[in-house]
DNA sequence: TCAAAAGTGTTAGGTGTACACCCATGA
DNA sequence: TCATGGGTGTACACCTAACACTTTTGA
């Protein structure tokens, strides 16, 4: 923090006189955006009278409207301004982008990289908002020619693992693919882990993005990864339920997240703590109706 | 993103035009720095010749030699160039202040309230580094006029917990305590945690700050929680270690950061497939000598 | 009647905790 | 000799995976 320290005789003035006549202007500085991960689960489609729909994990994104990337998707995001805190930023811009306000927003990490944005150096503050499912009707913001809630997957394409004398080196390639009715977007995300005596080395690759704007591709796979360990050890699941719901409902949204398939009996009891019943069922189609639950208040997390 | 979008005619020209025509000057821009937590472990002081040396967490501090906060401590950093990226900054810091290169590095998180610094509004993105408590010779930068390690102590001074219908509210009142040879820093850090059905909502907050710059005390106490939270399910504290250490003094680290009391017994079964032996012996005071141990290159974590 | 989901009971295996106990050392 | 830490064995409590089984519904 030297910035301004040397400006004229920058000790023997008090406090209050040197804010007075300190002067923000010398130094070229970087822009500053928050990005929005918003992530929702969407019903898709059912097979028979019978069975349950499988849900699906949605993302919202933003057809660009002018250079660059026009006519790509990006994460909905704008520049922060002097007057607002980050969190602010992003709420305003979630707000404006998709009209919902105080719902779970996390911060996930900042990215810097020199030549993430062609434009001029942007640094950007990235954001992971979950949204209950029974509450979303889009509206576009006014710079957003168009917003699409598309539907998430990552696909394990290779994996290789090398381990030698001092460590290890891990290697993977995943596919990312977002889908909407009409548009199917994918980027391809490059991992290689390196363990040598203490020291872990992570790398991540873009390869072949196709229809992704900026390094936004990158962005979504890192919140990915997040919104999978976190699932494990906290209640986030929970923003993206509406306020009763089935437990096959919630043990199916852990399923999505998570890429693993649980048994219905262990979910349950792992799950009795965290949720009380209704009293009340889902009256369902050709199979027994199930119970309604809620988030019991008074769960103790880890 | 809609920044420079609405330039002449923005989108029938092509990218490559556009780019040429842009121009990246036209709004105010906040100040973008980094921060640095920098935590070893040293030990203190033996009680006597049987006894072993109680470690304790460091943490490196720069004495502002400029206003504002001129004479208090705040953490070491600086501004972040237009041609590096965020991680190159930390590192450069890094380097500058501690001559350190090479070591645990991590992002932690990005603090942007608006009046976070008096002077202009101010970016920060901490990053907290862990270096191995044998390799640390200070040497101060330029920008500082002092450098120096002071011992971390966080002691729960106050907690309530109110229950009722729909959920609950947790309040804590921590102090943060840091010491080095000549001065006592500290903070007094409330949180408030409030669950009501599925909200969930988290507040901290300052009160009666001495001598530390900024809101620099709340950066530490985040980082101190990251710690914390980490050292369960990582195998970060390793990065706390020498290349050979014994599992007492590995414990005594999981102690320090957790706050907690271990077990040795269970704690030497948890680590036993983390480590390796060296063979080796540490020959020691009045007891047993304890073998060395060095981490096992081919562990799992999780 | 029956496919599908809802929900319960039982068991086996693994993991963490507590504690007892022995070993080795140097002043 | 003895305080102190190094290190192992064992018993028990708890958690979880796996699977079998019963219940309930609508077409």
């Amino acid at each position: 923090m030297s910035h301004g320290d040397k400006a004229f005789d920058p000790v023997n003035i008090s406090e209050e006189e040197f804010l007075q006549t300190y002067d923000a202007g010398e130094y070229e500085r970087p822009s500053v955006t928050v990005d929005m991960l918003v992530f929702t689960i969407r019903s898709g489609e059912q097979e028979n009278y019978r069975k349950l729909a499988e849900p699906e994990l949605g993302l919202l994104l933003i057809r660009r409207g002018g250079h660059p990337y026009l006519g790509q998707w990006a994460l909905p995001g704008g520049f922060v301004s002097m007057h607002e805190s980050l969190e602010d930023a992003a709420r305003r811009e979630l707000h404006m982008e998709t009209g919902l306000d105080g719902i779970y927003l996390e911060q996930l990490y900042t990215w810097g990289d020199v030549g993430r944005d062609p434009r001029t150096r942007v640094i950007s503050c990235s954001y992971m908002a979950l949204v209950d499912s029974s509450e979303l009707e889009l509206q576009a913001g006014d710079d957003a020619s168009d917003a699409s809630w598309f539907w998430v997957e990552q696909k394990l394409i290779e994996e290789k693992r090398h381990i030698h004398e001092r460590g290890r080196v891990t290697e993977r390639r995943i596919q990312l693919v977002l889908s909407n009715e009409t548009e199917q977007l994918s980027a391809i995300v490059d991992t290689k882990e390196q363990v040598e005596g203490r020291v872990r080395n992570s790398n991540l690759s873009l390869v072949d993005v196709q229809g992704i704007a900026f390094d936004h591709a990158q962005i979504i796979h890192y919140a990915l990864e997040r919104l999978r360990s976190k699932i494990e050890y906290t209640d986030i699941a929970f923003n993206l339920m509406p306020e009763k719901f089935t437990l096959t409902a919630l043990q199916k949204v852990y399923e999505i997240i998570s890429g693993k398939k649980l048994l219905a009996a262990a979910f349950r009891r792992k799950m009795a703590d965290w949720v009380t019943e209704t009293g009340e069922y889902a009256s369902s189609a050709g199979h027994r109706p199930s119970r309604l639950y809620r988030l019991n208040p008074e769960r103790e997390v880890l």
